[in-house]
DNA sequence: CAATTTATGGCAACCGGTTGACAAAAGCCT
DNA sequence: AGGCTTTTGTCAACCGGTTGCCATAAATTG
């Protein structure tokens, strides 16, 4: 019988108080009302309500903030509002360095415009993914998703919640953030063209990836415009690994120039191609998406196609922050320029010895 | 007189409000305690404090609970207790890929134990860190900070008001997350003087780095211990491109190996003297810290000590639960190793031809 | 100068949980 | 059966802002 008496009901008691742990209290809008002579309402109202209350109870009002140096207890804000300033970021895989730019663009403008940013992750799974959005919902005023895996059903269920804003992908009804390949891809497929290249492989990324097919299309339609041939090939998991193990197809394609789906995949086929005594560019141009970090860290450096992440990232962030202030479309779709880097692993194939 | 009337009040009313945007409120405790027919307070008690009501009432409620999808308000919670769920991780550089492990340690381990990760950035400035921190203070139980920049006295100050847990850094009074560098320098070390080097050059940090002084002391120790000569050397910052321009000094400087204060720098210094005809490593071995994401890119690939950064942000963020939860240390330093990676930029030194 | 409009501050209810105090109910004992 | 301890549920106050409504003071107008 002493078992229900479950020791760790401690667990529930955390040392966070009202106060602070040295024990002054924090200074509320009653302290400010008391000290100033006037109605916390009226504090509350001089504090959050431009204009609504005369320029000298103002003054006697903030004189008086400042004096207990209040800070607005953001709970308490919340719970009659609903408003918490604060959004969500959901991001595919904190460790892909193709969402640290975007969380980072995120961040920024979040901060600049007295927001919070909130993070999480879904591991790459659609379900993880629904299960933290809706965890968030709760606490947030607005969602971004990058890359997000769940249904558009799910998201544009959500996005009839509250605010959402979706980076790299399109769903109908829901405002989304899109970097437009076309231009990137015809710079990139033009200066393949250029330098005396007739058969170009694509190495695609994940099925279900709404960008993945978009880069498909782009480079079919460049290379058709150019005359090249365009082959696609199929990658088991967009990683390092990934682009490894797709280094025997993209060998029997006979192509001799590549564009992979990201550029973590570049590089682990590059690597793989150099271990196997090729020669990049000489014998075989690769270009990559995205212009992750560390992309010019590899010999050669990596040409790429890319995607401006971080501004992905912060015209979001302003979208929803528009949105939310009742400024901004509804639903339109931005979309955001690509370009090619010329780096040193795309060039002008030598003839074999 | 029209002025005053500011249009943009707009911005102060969101569409969030108390039910979702389509319409249907939200359960409370009060929609609950009506099905089950008791006592909110007794929904309350049902759904927070185990043990404290009768099995059947449990059930009865958590049925209604689960029938009205039920999902407690965190802010309604949050005003009474002060408790949040919620722990905020401040990181001197979004854009440094140092910290992107840090981040998803900590964010694994947050959402695991049913917390929510608020991020925030200071730019590498200390007052902006500050800052961050202080407005952080308002909204979670606790913080990590990741390598902070700000003095000592204010992060005592800030632990005073609630736990916080600091990485990459050790600071008397406040429980910390380091790696000890000594197991895995003495590595690198033992590793250069079975390779023939004599001197070694050590490219440091920012001044104000704790751990680039720790770094230093590590190499110091390690090469008086092998009975090698060791040189300290500045760098302008902890970037690729002030790796770069620590490549001057590092020719001058007669040694035959370096260690970087980070990997970032070992990556420009080694960009930088290839780009000059130094072959590494036969005519200079390269040893970075930390093995960041794309270390493995450059070629030849980086040889590093690694930090365990991803398990950094994870103990850091078990440390912290654990003391909101009243277990644990108050103010230990926990300290996790490091060890050597040995890729192909260190090696035997080739004699000049 | 009276009548009316407008600007300003106060009152009180409310957001949705939490918790100490207490009473009713149940279980245990002699 | 009566008295005593232990469970279990209820009451009501509280956390700290927000906001609709109203009353008063001030400004405007004829």
């Amino acid at each position: 019988m002493t078992e229900p008496k479950t020791p760790d009901v401690a667990a529930t008691t955390g040392p966070a108080k009202k106060h602070a742990r040295d024990g002054k209290p924090n200074a509320t809008i009653y302290d400010i009302a008391k000290v100033a002579g006037v109605n916390p309402s009226t504090v509350s109202r001089a504090l959050s309500k431009p204009g609504r209350v005369s320029a000298k109870t103002q003054k006697l009002i903030e004189d008086a903030a400042a004096e207990l140096n209040y800070q607005v207890n953001p709970f308490a804000r919340a719970l009659p509002t609903g408003r918490t300033s604060t959004f969500g970021l959901i991001v595919a895989d904190i460790t892909n360095p193709t969402f640290f730019d975007i969380i980072r663009g995120a961040e920024t403008t979040a901060t600049l415009r007295d927001y919070t940013l909130v993070l999480a992750e879904s591991a790459e799974s659609a379900v993880t993914e629904l299960t933290a959005a809706r965890r968030m919902m709760a606490t947030v005023d607005g969602l971004i998703l990058a890359s997000p895996r769940m249904d558009d059903d799910d998201i544009r269920a959500l996005a009839r919640d509250k605010p959402v804003v979706v980076i790299n992908r399109e769903v109908d009804g829901v405002p989304c953030v899109v970097p437009d390949v076309n231009k990137g891809i015809s710079e990139a497929v033009r200066s393949l063209a250029a330098n005396g290249h007739k058969k170009v492989a694509f190495v695609a990324g994940p099925p279900q990836s709404w960008m993945s097919a978009r880069r498909w299309d782009g480079v079919r339609a460049a290379c058709e415009w150019s005359r090249l041939d365009a082959v696609r090939l199929e990658s088991s998991k967009p990683t390092v690994d990934g682009g490894r193990q797709a280094a025997r197809a993209v060998r029997d394609s006979g192509a001799t120039a590549v564009l992979t789906y990201n550029d973590l995949l570049a590089i682990g086929l590059m690597q793989e191609l150099q271990a196997a005594g090729v020669v990049v560019p000489d014998q075989i141009s690769i270009v990559g998406f995205d212009d992750i970090f560390g992309a010019d860290f590899t010999t050669p450096p990596l040409t790429t196609v890319r995607s401006p992440l971080g501004e992905c990232g912060s015209v979001a962030a302003t979208l929803l922050l528009d949105l939310l202030h009742g400024t901004g479309d509804p639903a339109g779709t931005l979309r955001v320029e690509t370009e090619l880097v010329l780096r040193g692993s795309s060039g002008r194939l030598l003839p074999p010895r």
